[in-house]
Parts: structure tokens; C-alpha cells; sequence
RNA sequence: GGUGCCAUAGCUCAGUUGGUAGAGCAACGGACUGAAAAUCCGUGUGUCCCUGGUUCGAUUCCAGGUGGCACCA
């Protein structure tokens, strides 16, 4: 076979990872997540986490990158390729077939078009020097390591601003040689339906996940010690369900303004997905409303004809 | 039933001393290499309720109608 990945990717609700573990089921392979939120522990409703997901015909499918962090931890692409690197080395070593599933884009590509990311250790010299420099100052000497600045939350803090340019410099000063990474041919897979539907789709699902206990998750990881900010930093689900439990919204606010906020996600997702393809990575899209066995037929299909 | 107020974008509303209109939110498009479920950029999508009148010209003024709200019966 041509392919040493199959990737599953798709806008949230779509059933990515019910589609993986049946396909991983079928090749006796293993789900790598590729999902930024379900790294950590405790977060399972909000993130969309379903271990009963994993489960095919009565049988686990073996997952990886899920439940690594405590809550409360800061994950990161430069994380998630390492790890996912190592999965990826260890499953393939055993002779065994990984199947990549998730729908953060940058970690997809991270790992589908080979981003250089290289281990930046802390510059002790440096943080000293760059100490007592105002936002503005640093801005400016980021901006004169690295001209072409998308990210604006590079310089939000003082302290992301002094990262920033740590990892700059230290590119500068140690050009990369691109061993570490494993050549992935990769068969790409998107799960797609029509607008329409996929907005259906979140907003029962939103429900459910309402109905079947979401607030008291977020409430227990409040009473666990984890502060709101902490939490609103995870956006979405932790954002506005923990702004309705400390009082600044009401249920019905919290409920349209999430709504909403996961349409607007599902949309940058395949906002996303669609700049990959124009970056030359390609998607074979299937229709999300097949039955399974359709849909990993065609999957099954596409590896056959390749090989 | 009477009187008054209102009717403009998907929603809430502003505006045009008469020259066919704009904000917020939503929606849509895009960017993205160490927080990515984050962060940021761009785009107005419209029988200005209907019919008639005045006028070179009406979403704007006038009359009637329809619908909504309030008050009085």
C-alpha cells in the first residue's frame, strides 16, 4: 500500500471518530486523535469526547493522544507533533495501521505537511535582557525577526512576546535539518455535509450534550480548583457554560451564544480545510449521512486502488 | 369601536429638511508554523408594509388600507 496514514478530518459533529475506530477496526489499526481540547483529562462533554465512540462491535479500538494532560495544562502544536510522532513510530513498529482523526487544522498540517518545529530550550541571557521592555518594544523586535506576523496573540502578553522571539532567534541561530519526522503519505478523508445539515447537526448535539450533563463537568472542574479564566481560555463550551455558571449569562444567553460561536468554529474549520487543499493536500471528501459500512467501503475502496 | 404611536437588512434599530439608505449582531469569504475550540482581516445581502395622490423625482409629504403596540371606551 501506497499509504502509511489514513487521516480523518471535518468540521466538529460530523463523526470523526466513530468513522476512525470503524475503519481502524477494519485495517487492525489504531486512532490517533488529532484534537486539541481531548488531550485533557475531565473534559469529555465539552470537548466531544466519547470513549463509547472507540467501541466496535463490542471491541476497543485502541486510541492515542487522548486524556494526556490535566485540565488546566497548556497543549501545543509543537507537542502534538512530537507526540504524534512517537505514537506514529511506536504503531507503525508494531506493524500496526494508524488511522489520524481530528478537526484541528493546524495540527493536521503540522504533521500532514511536515512543519518545521524544532525544541527551543528557555534563553536565560535573553528573557534577562528582553525584562522591563514594554509590549510596544517588543512587538518591534519580533517584527524584525519574523516581518510576515499573522498572530497578533504572539504579542498579547509580555511574556508570549518574549517567547515569541526566543523561538525566532533560535531558529535563526540553528538551521533545521528535517530527520526527525517520518515521511506520511497520507490518505486523506473528509467527512462532509451540506451546510444546512451541518448546523443541524451541532445544535442537537449541543443539546444532548446539555441534557446529558455538560454544565455539571464544567461545574466540577471549577469545584476541582481551576479558576473561570482558566477555563475561558478553552473557548467554546468551557467558555460559555462557565460564564453562565459564575452569573454573567443567563441560560438562554449561553445557550444562543454558544450556538452560535460552534457554527462560526465549524465554518473556520472548513475554512481551513479548504486552504489545505489550496496548499496542495488532497481530500477526498464522502458524504457524512451514508451509513458506516458505506462509508468505510469507500475508504477500503480508495487504499485498494492505490496499491 | 375611538384615539395615539410604530412598520427600513435574517434580528434590534438609526437615517434620508424629497434625489432609492446605514450601524451593531447574525450571515458569508479569507488568513493562520509553539494558546488554534485561540487570534485576526474583509464583504451589505434591502419591493425602505400595500395602494393611490402631490412632485421632474416619494422610502421620506398627504389620503386610504393592512398588521403590531399602547391608552380610552
Amino acid at each position: 500500500m501506497k499509504y502509511n496514514l489514513v487521516t480523518i478530518l471535518g468540521p466538529t459533529a460530523t463523526g470523526k471518530t466513530g468513522l476512525a475506530a470503524h475503519l481502524a477496526a477494519q485495517l487492525r489499526g489504531e486512532v490517533i486523535s488529532a484534537d486539541s481540547r481531548q488531550v485533557y483529562r475531565g473534559m469529555d462533554l465539552g470537548t466531544g469526547k466519547d470513549y463509547e465512540d472507540y467501541f466496535v462491535d463490542g471491541i476497543e479500538v485502541p486510541s492515542h493522544l487522548v486524556d494526556i494532560e490535566d485540565a488546566g495544562a497548556h497543549y501545543n502544536v509543537y507537542r502534538f507533533q512530537t507526540d504524534f510522532i512517537n505514537v506514529f513510530k511506536e504503531i507503525t513498529a508494531r506493524n500496526v495501521k494508524p488511522v489520524l482523526c481530528g478537526g484541528s487544522g493546524l495540527y493536521l498540517e503540522a504533521v500532514l505537511k511536515n512543519y518545521r518545529l524544532i525544541e527551543v530550550p528557555p534563553n536565560k541571557e535573553l528573557r534577562k535582557e528582553l525584562k522591563g521592555k514594554t509590549l510596544e518594544e517588543l512587538s518591534e523586535i519580533l517584527k524584525g525577526l519574523k516581518p510576515k506576523q499573522h498572530n497578533l496573540t504572539d504579542v498579547e502578553t509580555d511574556r508570549r512576546a518574549i517567547r515569541a522571539i526566543e523561538i525566532e532567534k533560535y531558529y535563526a541561530e540553528h538551521p533545521v535539518e528535517d530527520s526527525e519526522m517520518p515521511q506520511i503519505e497520507s490518505l486523506n478523508i473528509g467527512i462532509d455535509f451540506d451546510r444546512e445539515m451541518r448546523r443541524q447537526r451541532i445544535t442537537s448535539r449541543l443539546k444532548q450534550r446539555l441534557e446529558e450533563g455538560m454544565l455539571d463537568e464544567v461545574q466540577r472542574l471549577l469545584d476541582s480548583g481551576l479558576t473561570p479564566e482558566q477555563l475561558i481560555y478553552y473557548g467554546l463550551e468551557y467558555k460559555f457554560l462557565t460564564l453562565h455558571l459564575i452569573g454573567e449569562l443567563s441560560y438562554d444567553e449561553m445557550f444562543s451564544k454558544l450556538e452560535i460561536a460552534i457554527h462560526q468554529f465549524a465554518k473556520r474549520q472548513m475554512t481551513w480545510f479548504r486552504g489545505m487543499e489550496k496548499r496542495g493536500t488532497k481530500i477526498h471528501w464522502i458524504i457524512g449521512h451514508l451509513p458506516m459500512d458505506k462509508k468505510v467501503g469507500q475508504i477500503l475502496q480508495l487504499l485498494e486502488e492505490s496499491s
